[in-house]
DNA sequence: ATAGATAATCGCAATAGTACGATTAATAAA
DNA sequence: TTTATTAATCGTACTATTGCGATTATCTAT
Protein backbone atom coordinates (compact mmCIF):
# COMPACT_ATOMS: atom_id res chain seq x y z
CA UNK A 1 0.00 0.00 0.00
CA UNK A 2 1.46 3.26 -0.21
CA UNK A 3 3.24 4.91 3.06
CA UNK A 4 0.63 5.08 5.84
CA UNK A 5 1.02 7.56 8.15
CA UNK A 6 0.79 5.47 11.71
CA UNK A 7 2.50 8.36 13.43
CA UNK A 8 -0.65 10.22 12.86
CA UNK A 9 -3.28 8.14 14.06
CA UNK A 10 -3.14 6.80 17.53
CA UNK A 11 -2.12 3.24 18.57
CA UNK A 12 -5.66 2.09 18.83
CA UNK A 13 -6.44 3.16 15.09
CA UNK A 14 -3.21 1.33 14.01
CA UNK A 15 -3.93 -1.58 15.84
CA UNK A 16 -7.93 -2.32 14.56
CA UNK A 17 -5.72 -1.89 11.17
CA UNK A 18 -3.44 -4.39 11.75
CA UNK A 19 -5.62 -6.68 12.78
CA UNK A 20 -8.39 -6.16 10.00
CA UNK A 21 -4.91 -6.76 7.27
CA UNK A 22 -5.03 -10.39 8.83
CA UNK A 23 -8.61 -10.89 7.05
CA UNK A 24 -8.14 -8.51 4.50
CA UNK A 25 -6.92 -10.89 1.88
CA UNK A 26 -8.77 -14.36 0.37
CA UNK A 27 -5.78 -16.45 1.00
CA UNK A 28 -5.63 -15.10 4.88
CA UNK A 29 -8.97 -15.50 5.32
CA UNK A 30 -8.89 -19.49 4.14
CA UNK A 31 -6.18 -20.04 6.36
CA UNK A 32 -7.95 -18.49 9.46
CA UNK A 33 -11.19 -20.46 8.87
CA UNK A 34 -9.11 -23.95 7.96
CA UNK A 35 -7.19 -23.02 11.23
CA UNK A 36 -9.90 -22.76 13.13
CA UNK A 37 -11.75 -25.40 11.50
CA UNK A 38 -9.65 -28.19 11.83
CA UNK A 39 -9.18 -27.34 15.77
CA UNK A 40 -5.65 -29.18 15.47
CA UNK A 41 -2.29 -28.08 13.77
CA UNK A 42 -1.70 -27.74 10.20
CA UNK A 43 1.34 -28.33 8.58
CA UNK A 44 2.35 -27.94 4.68
CA UNK A 45 -1.10 -29.11 4.16
CA UNK A 46 -2.39 -25.67 3.64
CA UNK A 47 -0.58 -25.43 0.71
CA UNK A 48 -2.39 -27.80 -0.82
CA UNK A 49 -5.83 -26.35 -0.13
CA UNK A 50 -5.01 -22.97 -1.52
CA UNK A 51 -4.48 -22.40 -4.86
CA UNK A 52 -0.93 -20.52 -4.43
CA UNK A 53 2.74 -21.76 -4.38
CA UNK A 54 4.46 -22.70 -1.38
CA UNK A 55 6.58 -19.75 -1.68
CA UNK A 56 3.29 -17.66 -1.38
CA UNK A 57 1.64 -19.56 1.45
CA UNK A 58 4.74 -19.41 3.14
CA UNK A 59 4.76 -15.32 2.71
CA UNK A 60 0.86 -15.56 4.11
CA UNK A 61 1.46 -17.27 7.24
CA UNK A 62 5.03 -14.88 7.87
CA UNK A 63 2.79 -12.04 7.99
CA UNK A 64 -0.03 -13.52 10.15
CA UNK A 65 2.78 -14.22 12.34
CA UNK A 66 3.88 -10.91 13.00
CA UNK A 67 0.22 -9.89 13.03
CA UNK A 68 0.27 -12.45 16.38
CA UNK A 69 -3.13 -14.16 15.20
CA UNK A 70 -1.24 -17.47 14.69
CA UNK A 71 1.57 -19.13 16.13
CA UNK A 72 4.16 -21.72 14.79
CA UNK A 73 5.42 -24.86 16.44
CA UNK A 74 8.74 -25.74 14.94
CA UNK A 75 9.44 -29.89 14.60
CA UNK A 76 11.65 -30.16 11.31
CA UNK A 77 10.96 -30.56 9.14
CA UNK A 78 7.12 -29.91 9.50
CA UNK A 79 5.87 -26.68 11.46
CA UNK A 80 2.68 -26.76 12.92
CA UNK A 81 0.41 -23.32 12.72
CA UNK A 82 -2.31 -22.81 14.80
CA UNK A 83 -4.44 -19.53 16.18
CA UNK A 84 -3.14 -17.96 19.17
CA UNK A 85 -6.27 -17.94 21.47
CA UNK A 86 -5.45 -14.74 22.88
CA UNK A 87 -4.56 -12.55 19.57
CA UNK A 88 -7.74 -13.81 18.50
CA UNK A 89 -9.40 -12.77 21.70
CA UNK A 90 -8.62 -9.69 21.47
CA UNK A 91 -9.61 -9.67 17.70
CA UNK A 92 -13.06 -10.51 18.73
CA UNK A 93 -13.09 -7.92 21.43
CA UNK A 94 -11.83 -4.73 19.13
CA UNK A 95 -14.14 -5.82 16.17
CA UNK A 96 -16.76 -6.26 18.61
CA UNK A 97 -16.48 -3.04 20.43
CA UNK A 98 -15.74 -1.38 17.02
CA UNK A 99 -18.65 -2.66 15.58
CA UNK A 100 -20.71 -1.88 18.66
CA UNK A 101 -20.27 2.01 18.20
CA UNK A 102 -22.85 2.32 15.54
CA UNK A 103 -26.57 1.57 16.18
CA UNK A 104 -28.37 3.54 13.67
CA UNK A 105 -28.86 6.80 12.13
CA UNK A 106 -30.56 9.97 13.49
CA UNK A 107 -30.04 11.43 10.08
CA UNK A 108 -30.23 10.23 6.64
CA UNK B 1 -1.15 -4.65 -3.09
CA UNK B 2 -0.33 -6.95 -5.79
CA UNK B 3 -2.18 -9.71 -7.99
CA UNK B 4 -4.98 -10.60 -5.88
CA UNK B 5 -6.31 -13.98 -7.10
CA UNK B 6 -9.43 -13.19 -6.16
CA UNK B 7 -11.12 -15.62 -8.49
CA UNK B 8 -9.85 -18.95 -6.59
CA UNK B 9 -11.20 -17.99 -3.60
CA UNK B 10 -14.91 -18.21 -2.54
CA UNK B 11 -17.08 -15.40 -3.02
CA UNK B 12 -17.52 -15.32 0.74
CA UNK B 13 -14.23 -15.43 1.26
CA UNK B 14 -13.52 -11.90 -0.70
CA UNK B 15 -16.22 -10.78 0.52
CA UNK B 16 -14.64 -11.20 4.36
CA UNK B 17 -11.87 -9.79 3.25
CA UNK B 18 -13.07 -6.71 1.26
CA UNK B 19 -14.99 -5.84 4.80
CA UNK B 20 -11.99 -6.31 6.08
CA UNK B 21 -10.44 -3.76 4.40
CA UNK B 22 -12.99 -1.37 5.31
CA UNK B 23 -10.85 -1.19 8.97
CA UNK B 24 -7.29 -2.04 7.29
CA UNK B 25 -6.47 1.43 7.34
CA UNK B 26 -6.00 3.99 10.94
CA UNK B 27 -7.23 6.81 8.69
CA UNK B 28 -10.56 4.56 7.11
CA UNK B 29 -10.74 3.55 11.19
CA UNK B 30 -10.47 7.22 12.55
CA UNK B 31 -13.56 8.04 9.81
CA UNK B 32 -15.59 5.01 10.63
CA UNK B 33 -15.18 5.40 14.22
CA UNK B 34 -16.07 9.38 13.56
CA UNK B 35 -19.00 8.91 11.79
CA UNK B 36 -20.57 5.99 14.22
CA UNK B 37 -19.90 8.44 17.00
CA UNK B 38 -21.44 11.53 16.61
CA UNK B 39 -24.74 9.66 15.10
CA UNK B 40 -25.13 12.69 12.60
CA UNK B 41 -24.26 12.89 9.10
CA UNK B 42 -20.48 14.71 8.70
CA UNK B 43 -19.57 16.59 5.65
CA UNK B 44 -16.34 18.20 5.12
CA UNK B 45 -15.06 18.56 8.32
CA UNK B 46 -13.62 14.93 8.41
CA UNK B 47 -11.14 16.66 6.52
CA UNK B 48 -10.37 19.03 9.82
CA UNK B 49 -10.29 15.63 12.03
CA UNK B 50 -8.09 14.08 10.00
CA UNK B 51 -4.30 14.93 9.69
CA UNK B 52 -4.51 14.10 5.89
CA UNK B 53 -5.36 16.13 2.93
CA UNK B 54 -8.47 16.88 1.54
CA UNK B 55 -7.46 14.57 -1.72
CA UNK B 56 -6.18 11.62 0.36
CA UNK B 57 -9.94 11.93 2.95
CA UNK B 58 -11.63 12.00 -0.46
CA UNK B 59 -10.12 9.13 -1.75
CA UNK B 60 -10.86 6.93 1.86
CA UNK B 61 -14.56 7.98 1.31
CA UNK B 62 -14.41 6.61 -2.10
CA UNK B 63 -12.86 3.60 -1.20
CA UNK B 64 -15.60 3.45 1.96
CA UNK B 65 -18.47 3.91 -0.32
CA UNK B 66 -17.51 1.56 -2.86
CA UNK B 67 -17.09 -1.54 -0.17
CA UNK B 68 -20.28 -0.30 0.43
CA UNK B 69 -20.00 0.32 4.63
CA UNK B 70 -20.65 4.07 4.58
CA UNK B 71 -23.44 6.07 1.95
CA UNK B 72 -22.99 9.73 0.93
CA UNK B 73 -26.10 12.60 0.83
CA UNK B 74 -25.15 15.27 -2.01
CA UNK B 75 -26.63 18.44 -0.96
CA UNK B 76 -23.88 20.93 -3.04
CA UNK B 77 -21.77 22.34 -2.16
CA UNK B 78 -21.37 19.35 0.92
CA UNK B 79 -21.72 15.40 1.04
CA UNK B 80 -24.05 14.26 4.03
CA UNK B 81 -21.58 11.29 4.57
CA UNK B 82 -22.76 8.43 7.20
CA UNK B 83 -22.74 4.80 8.21
CA UNK B 84 -24.80 2.09 5.51
CA UNK B 85 -26.79 0.61 8.49
CA UNK B 86 -27.04 -2.50 6.43
CA UNK B 87 -23.46 -3.06 5.74
CA UNK B 88 -22.84 -1.95 8.82
CA UNK B 89 -24.96 -4.99 10.14
CA UNK B 90 -23.46 -7.14 7.55
CA UNK B 91 -20.00 -6.45 8.78
CA UNK B 92 -21.12 -7.38 12.31
CA UNK B 93 -22.87 -10.62 11.09
CA UNK B 94 -19.88 -11.58 9.02
CA UNK B 95 -16.56 -10.73 11.63
CA UNK B 96 -19.12 -12.39 14.46
CA UNK B 97 -19.80 -15.47 12.96
CA UNK B 98 -15.78 -16.14 11.58
CA UNK B 99 -14.58 -15.41 14.81
CA UNK B 100 -17.23 -17.62 16.14
CA UNK B 101 -15.32 -20.44 14.05
CA UNK B 102 -12.75 -20.75 16.86
CA UNK B 103 -12.74 -21.68 20.77
CA UNK B 104 -9.79 -22.97 21.75
CA UNK B 105 -6.89 -25.47 20.81
CA UNK B 106 -6.75 -28.67 21.01
CA UNK B 107 -3.09 -29.18 20.30
CA UNK B 108 -0.63 -26.11 20.36
C1' DA C 1 27.45 -39.51 4.97
C1' DT C 2 23.66 -39.30 1.70
C1' DA C 3 19.13 -38.66 0.23
C1' DG C 4 14.48 -37.04 1.08
C1' DA C 5 11.05 -33.93 2.93
C1' DT C 6 9.48 -29.56 4.45
C1' DA C 7 9.31 -24.76 4.83
C1' DA C 8 11.78 -20.22 4.95
C1' DT C 9 14.00 -16.90 2.20
C1' DC C 10 15.83 -14.51 -1.94
C1' DG C 11 15.22 -12.12 -6.16
C1' DC C 12 12.34 -10.56 -9.46
C1' DA C 13 8.16 -8.76 -11.83
C1' DA C 14 3.96 -6.67 -11.70
C1' DT C 15 -0.09 -4.60 -9.49
C1' DA C 16 -2.34 -2.12 -5.62
C1' DG C 17 -2.50 1.38 -2.22
C1' DT C 18 -1.32 6.06 -0.04
C1' DA C 19 -0.61 10.72 -0.30
C1' DC C 20 -0.83 15.30 -2.07
C1' DG C 21 -0.91 19.52 -5.09
C1' DA C 22 -3.55 21.28 -8.62
C1' DT C 23 -7.55 21.36 -11.20
C1' DT C 24 -12.32 20.77 -12.05
C1' DA C 25 -17.25 20.55 -11.09
C1' DA C 26 -21.25 22.08 -8.90
C1' DT C 27 -23.93 24.88 -6.22
C1' DA C 28 -25.11 28.93 -3.08
C1' DA C 29 -24.62 33.63 -2.11
C1' DA C 30 -23.50 38.28 -3.44
C1' DT D 1 -22.84 37.14 -13.49
C1' DT D 2 -19.20 36.90 -10.30
C1' DT D 3 -17.37 34.96 -6.22
C1' DA D 4 -16.90 31.78 -2.55
C1' DT D 5 -17.32 27.12 -0.82
C1' DT D 6 -17.00 22.33 -0.94
C1' DA D 7 -15.67 17.98 -2.59
C1' DA D 8 -14.41 14.91 -6.55
C1' DT D 9 -10.93 13.84 -9.78
C1' DC D 10 -6.48 14.04 -12.27
C1' DG D 11 -1.64 13.41 -12.44
C1' DT D 12 2.35 12.12 -10.21
C1' DA D 13 5.53 9.98 -6.96
C1' DC D 14 6.59 6.54 -4.03
C1' DT D 15 5.87 2.49 -1.00
C1' DA D 16 3.57 -1.91 0.02
C1' DT D 17 1.72 -6.18 -1.36
C1' DT D 18 1.20 -10.27 -3.99
C1' DG D 19 2.98 -14.10 -6.43
C1' DC D 20 6.25 -17.46 -7.93
C1' DG D 21 10.56 -19.98 -9.34
C1' DA D 22 14.74 -21.09 -7.42
C1' DT D 23 17.60 -21.63 -3.65
C1' DT D 24 18.71 -22.50 1.00
C1' DA D 25 18.31 -24.36 5.62
C1' DT D 26 17.02 -27.90 8.75
C1' DC D 27 15.96 -32.09 10.29
C1' DT D 28 14.75 -37.37 9.43
C1' DA D 29 15.50 -41.53 7.59
C1' DT D 30 18.43 -44.61 5.17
Amino acid sequence: MGVTKTELFTAEQSRIAELAKAFAHPARVAILQHLAKTQSCICGDLVDVLPLSQATVSQHLKELSRIGIIKGNVQPPRVCYCINEAVWEEAKATFGALLALFEQNTCC
